[in-house]
DNA sequence: GGGCTGACTTTTC
DNA sequence: AGAAAAGCCAGCC
């Protein structure tokens, strides 16, 4: 059973066009709940290891990604990164590819 | 219910 | 630039 909160998220990520990366603060924000970046870090949390949504685009403020860099996931995170010609060096990307709708 | 935990953020050294 | 500290907010014992 899926909360409100949950498909609004779903649908703010889906929304993060290619190339583009976000915080998780700034999704927080987006969905009209500042000061809830964790609450999106646990609802990506529970996607499953096989979903389409761009999971990968979030990253934490100062454009790091939030995983440990000799975890697994920190690994497929910036393989699926740079799969869609983002850099990651040193655990970051470029602050600058921030944001989408315009701007 | 109270305390702990964390895919976070910001301020301060 | 990097680390520590404090704020924050839900979910889970």
């Amino acid at each position: 059973m899926k909360s409100e909160v949950e498909v609004l998220i779903y649908s703010i990520l889906s929304a993060i066009p290619r190339g583009r990366v976000t915080s998780y603060g700034q999704v927080a924000a987006f969905a009209k709940l500042p000061r809830s970046a964790r609450l999106i870090g646990r609802v990506l949390r529970h996607l499953p290891p096989e979903t389409t949504l761009p999971w990968h685009r979030v990253l934490r403020a100062d454009g790091k990604i939030a995983f440990p860099p000799d975890s697994h996931n920190y690994r497929r995170q910036k393989r699926l990164l740079e799969r869609e010609g983002v850099e990651v060096s040193r655990g970051k990307v470029d602050l600058r590819i921030f944001g989408w709708q315009g701007s």
